[in-house]
DNA sequence: TAAATTTGTTATGCAAGCATAATAAATTAA
DNA sequence: TTAATTTATTATGCTTGCATAACAAATTTA
């Protein structure tokens, strides 16, 4: 098996790729991609937390230093949820709301070019594949008979 | 444009998934994920730092800490290039070598796995429309007319 | 040839993943 | 109800991307 025929070494190239791209772009107002998904993320009423880490597929855990520096360059707010006092959920001021703006403009551009760039099908099936392999990833390893 | 319709967002997502399998896997024997392409792509007869950084889409800059605490490990050694003294070639050790099997082992069940779930011609699309759309990445943003 | 540029590498600071440990609140079990 | 467990979050240390800066060697230009 060549490495230039399997799956995982074309996701972690692609990847990285797009999310040098990404970085690239978002660094010309400021951001980084990874925040510019974290604001596209955030509702207008709020996301707790633990949504986020889902939405972005991360751990919980990874986002309270994120968050932290995201307070403390203005981008948004955290409030303790009315229901749950364990929950906490994320605002967008109104500086976090400008550069969200900008960070979705940046998704649908690159988005886009490439849906102009590839049929409909491809896309379809890019996509489904990519959910089949994602389920099967997070099945994996199979349990044993 | 839904973000679960985007074609950035599912690459993340599944690389990202990928990653924190082979790292769950690789920690077994104690490497990374990263140290696992690394060693990977590793030459009997040397791999140069540049050529390294070329084969797992990184930018050759980052590796030097990383081979500086493989080297540490017992996993490398570095040497000057014959021909040209800038560059320098990267050698496996034995237990390099070792780890080495194991990292390819992961890689090999994983994409076995895989293959046994997805049909060839699903797979030699995606493989297909991900090379496509690597290059339409690096290309991006197009030129303006 | 000498000077300017390019190339290959290293060190280092920053960003953002992960894991672990701590803590408080909520839920479940006894 | 009390005790045990689970859930939501935070702080923090580690890893490995990036960018920048420095430097030596190689190559190109004048």
């Amino acid at each position: 098996m060549k490495q230039k025929e399997t799956v995982d070494y074309f996701l972690k190239i692609v990847w990285q790729n797009v999310s040098n791209t990404y970085n690239q772009v978002a660094a010309g107002f400021g951001i980084t991609q990874a925040i510019g998904y974290m604001l596209i993320n955030i509702e207008a009423d709020g996301t707790a937390v633990s949504a986020l880490a889902g939405l972005l597929g991360v751990k919980a855990t990874s986002l309270s230093r994120m968050l932290n520096n995201m307070e403390e360059s203005g981008l948004i707010y955290r409030e303790t949820s009315e229901g749950d006092k364990r929950s906490v959920k994320v605002y967008l001021t109104p500086f976090g709301i400008e550069k969200r703006k900008l960070a979705r403009d940046v998704v649908v551009s690159f988005n886009e070019y490439l849906n102009e760039r590839l049929s409909l099908k491809e896309r379809e099936q890019l996509i489904s594949t990519l959910e089949k392999i994602n389920q099967l990833t997070l099945a994996y390893p199979p349990a044993k008979k």
